[in-house]
RNA sequence: GCGGAUAUGGCGGAACUGGCAGACGCGCUAGACUUAGGAUCUAGUGGGAGACCGUGCAGGUUCGAUUCCUGUUAUCCGCACCA
């Protein structure tokens, strides 16, 4: 008669004493291993079961390297400040920070269903004044470090959340948050100078365990090319034009010359008979959305009259105003070769301009060109390059060109500097004072945290001011340095401020003294697994790792990467689509903890697919791993108390049930190692049906070996067991290769490659004794003439017929 | 357009360096125990009556291909006029 598993008591039980006796202490012996999760904003809908799952790969990966005799780092926090947080406080008509607290509370109920191991104690929140003082100490060090400075320019503007976005927030021309289509707004900006380490962060990717998918997102962001500016004399002008290439080997073929509207000389440059067309293009363009840029492949585009000159061969080429070109991004002029570039073909073609090739592939003119020849070749048309090969030239031009002075080596990036200020209420002050005399100030060190102000209205102003300026008394100040009358900056930090450190601080989280102590950074610290979602491949992650790079260079830490091991989960989806409240089709956990316990809830997680990619939840799919831990709780009730003495046959499984569980979670593939533990379960349920029981140490170590997965059945049994100690107390169980191995191992015979059926010879037969053997059991269908005979050790044997 | 991932029964998914495709689970079918079962247990479950056929599609390499190569299609994700 089965023993029912009464999950709610059990689990209950174990919580308490874990509480009291802690499972994961340091004793200041042990390795450390940080394990990491991406921490969560506290949205007021709660967790759901795909947010779950991330945090049971890191608790049950966590929970194995405690077996492996880790002291474990495993905080969890919340990343509380930001657009969400305010926008669900506007929408409920309460103040952020009382919706935050709520959301927290309400959330941080919901994840110790999880009974991961977390270290409350380590708790970081990023909108309490204790945090964010180092989250502002940070931005005085960079503004010290002339890192972050004031630039008035246009920038990516959300209507809808009425603030300021960096172009990392900017997704297909939309806003990330809330998809409405972002504008040009011109305001005086906060800016971070990340672009300074654009080269650490592109080179420092190599020394990443990350997936490659993520390195190569970044390292697309960063974009750095290499090419030359080349110096373009106008016509009938003082004026020059720096052109930024990646081809200068293909400068004989320029052909026109093309600006972007917004280029200075763009309309000085723009002779009387064009002038018309010209502003009539350029305001035209001005008024045009990033998204209506973006989508518009068709070339558009307005001669200015003007002619520059070709520095090599003295030829005269057009210049042109068209919208392909970008104004910040190199020189915001380029030299165009449509006989070698696809954009300019287009436009060439569009407007008959002359196309002339210099690169061939066998060296003659290519007489019918349809489309741009891209790929490498022989120079022709080129003067003293002719004949030349054009990757050869490619990495000599930019010297010959040097050397000239018409010219130098540049590199270019598609990263720009960080868009820092957001015209919002809900995020860490910014920690500057304007004044007159001596420009922005930083609050001093010793004053900060500076708190953000309690303030009657919130709401964005929309008029690109901060609500924070509205309230005088708080921006009415003096200057730190002068003491004249002055006025605090209003504008506040974006999200990502927090999260872009808040690892760091766990392990230190109470210090008042320093952002993390040296020891204490020196000891726990980088982040060894990383673990969440992939939307943070560029953000997150670019920003965290610029961070730390920074702090490392002013001396808080001496490392230069933040997460060595990143692992992104895949996404749970329902009915074919990303779980949303909107889409209605999110799942709790709440209610399956209930009906089926943490434990299955928990494998269940890791059962539904592999970790790294998406899966699609069904409900059902729980009854089984319910099922199976069922099953398990009965064997080890039924056979604890007439334990068998081990026999070859349980040594064996033992050592493959090791073996098998410690390569496929070595490998992470989780799901596999939920499906061993079934398919090992129900073997060990056969040896008792023939053998009327099983052997203490079987049934021990695969208690140990569960537990990080199911922790309260794994701490149940291994108590039933007789145990007083913990089953975490435990070292991960290792296996013996010679003990796994088969006497008689069961053989595929085929012919002519298809398989006809099996036969069982001994693990020691020789290649011609396999052969045989399976030749005698094959007899009737072994007819035509045998030209080959194929025996693979103990896995097939092949014979080929005529 | 460029780059990446994925494609296997009714469903989720297994298959280590090429070697018995479909482990494990869901669902389904039949039976047992039951007043009852949406509980539990037992057996079966890719297709086909069969020889055989089957891993998106078309080829190739090989004694042998889900696995390697070439081409192609679909879905998802990322980037997208970066010169």
């Amino acid at each position: 008669m089965a023993i029912p598993y009464n999950y709610k008591e059990i689990e209950k039980r174990w919580r308490k004493n874990w509480e009291q006796n802690p499972i994961n202490v340091d004793d200041g012996k042990k390795p450390k291993y940080y394990c990491l999760d991406m921490f969560p904003y506290p949205s007021g809908s709660g967790l759901h079961v795909g947010h779950w799952r991330g945090y049971v790969i890191s608790d049950a990966w966590s929970r194995y390297k405690i077996l492996n005799g880790y002291y474990i780092i495993h905080p969890m926090g919340w990343d509380a400040f930001g657009l969400p947080a305010e926008n669900y406080a506007i929408k409920m008509g309460v103040h952020p920070s009382v919706s935050t607290a709520e959301n927290v509370a309400n959330i941080k109920e919901q994840i110790k269903e999880i009974a991961a191991i977390y270290d409350w104690d380590m708790e970081v929140n990023t909108t309490d004044p204790d945090f964010y003082k180092w989250t502002q100490w940070i931005f005085v060090k960079m503004f010290k470090a002339g890192l972050a400075y004031e630039k008035e320019m246009p920038i990516n503007w959300c209507p809808s959340c009425k603030t300021g976005l960096a172009n990392e927030e900017v997704v297909n021309g939309s806003c990330e948050r809330c998809g409405e289509t972002v504008t040009k707004k011109n305001l005086k900006q906060w800016m971070l100078r990340i672009t300074k380490y654009a080269d650490r962060l592109l080179d420092d990717l190599d020394k990443l365990d990350w997936p490659e998918k993520v390195k190569k997102m970044q390292a697309e962001w960063i974009g750095r090319s290499y090419g030359a500016e080349i110096d373009f004399a106008i016509k009938d002008s003082d004026k020059a034009i720096k052109v930024y290439t990646t081809r200068p080997d293909t400068l004989y073929g320029a052909t026109f010359m093309v600006l972007a509207p917004e280029h200075v000389l763009a309309k000085e440059i723009t002779t009387d008979e064009q002038r018309n067309a010209v502003e009539e293009y350029i305001n035209k363009a001005s008024t045009k959305s990033t998204v209506d840029r973006l989508q518009d492949k068709e070339k558009t585009g307005v001669f200015t009259g003007s002619y520059a000159i070709n520095p090599l061969n003295n030829e005269l080429i057009p210049i042109w105003i068209s919208d392909y070109v970008l104004v910040d991004y190199g020189t915001g002029a380029i030299m165009c070769v449509p006989a070698h570039d696809d954009r300019d073909f287009a436009f060439a073609t569009k407007f008959e301009i002359p196309i002339v090739q210099v690169i061939s592939k066998d060296g003659k003119e290519n007489p019918e060109l349809t489309e741009a020849y891209t790929e490498p070749g022989i120079m022709i048309n080129s003067g003293e390059w002719n004949g030349m090969d054009s990757e050869q030239a490619k990495a000599e031009v930019p010297d010959m060109l040097e050397k000239q002075g018409i010219g130098q080596k540049t590199i270019n990036y598609k990263l720009r500097d960080w868009v820092f200020s957001r015209q919002r209420y809900w995020g860490e002050p910014i920690p500057i004072v304007h004044c007159d005399h001596c420009g922005p100030v930083p609050v001093p060190e010793e004053e900060l945290p500076l708190l953000l102000p309690e303030v009657e209205k919130y709401q964005p102003t929309g008029t690109g001011e901060s609500p924070l300026a509205d309230i005088h008394d708080w921006v009415n100040t003096t200057c730190p340095q002068c003491g004249a009358p002055a006025k605090r900056e209003t504008n506040t930090m974006p999200q990502w401020a927090g999260s872009s450190w808040y690892f760091l601080r766990y392990v230190d989280s109470k210090n008042d003294k320093e952002l993390i102590s040296k020891e204490k950074a020196e000891k726990y610290l980088p982040v060894d697994m990383y673990i969440g979602g992939v939307e943070h491949a560029v953000l997150h992650l670019l920003y965290s790792r610029f961070y730390t790079k920074f702090l490392n260079d002013i001396g808080v830490v001496d490392f230069d990467e933040p997460f060595l091991k990143l692992f992104n989960q895949g996404m749970i989806g329902k009915d074919g689509a990303k779980m949303s409240k909107s889409k209605g089709n999110v799942v709790s956990p709440d209610e399956l903890v209930r009906d089926y316990g943490c434990d299955a809830l928990r494998l269940y997680e890791l059962f539904v697919g592999p970790p790294e990619l998406d899966s699609e939840w069904d409900d059902r799919g729980i009854d089984g791993v319910y099922r199976f831990i069922n099953r398990f709780y009965n064997l080890v009730m039924e056979n604890k108390d007439k334990l068998t003495q081990e026999t070859a046959e349980t040594i064996k499984l033992r050592n493959k049930l090791v073996y098998d569980i410690t390569t496929r979670l070595n490998a992470f593939s989780l799901n596999t190692v939920v499906s061993g533990f079934m398919e090992y379960n129900n073997k060990m349920l056969d040896i008792v049906k023939k053998e009327g029981g099983i052997d203490k140490e079987t049934l021990e170590t695969a208690i140990i070996l569960l537990s990080p997965f199911a922790p309260h059945i794994g701490e149940e049994l291994w108590h039933v067991m007789g145990n007083e100690t913990s089953v975490f107390e435990n070292t991960w169980p290792t296996y013996d290769e010679d003990k796994m191995k088969d006497d008689e191992i069961e053989i595929a015979i085929q012919i002519n490659g298809k398989t006809k059926g099996t036969i069982m010879i001994s693990a020691e037969s020789s290649k011609e004794e396999a052969i045989s053997l399976a030749k005698e059991a094959m007899a009737d269908k072994l007819t035509g003439n045998i030209i080959k005979e194929i025996y693979v050790p103990r896995k097939i044997v092949n014979v080929v017929m005529k």
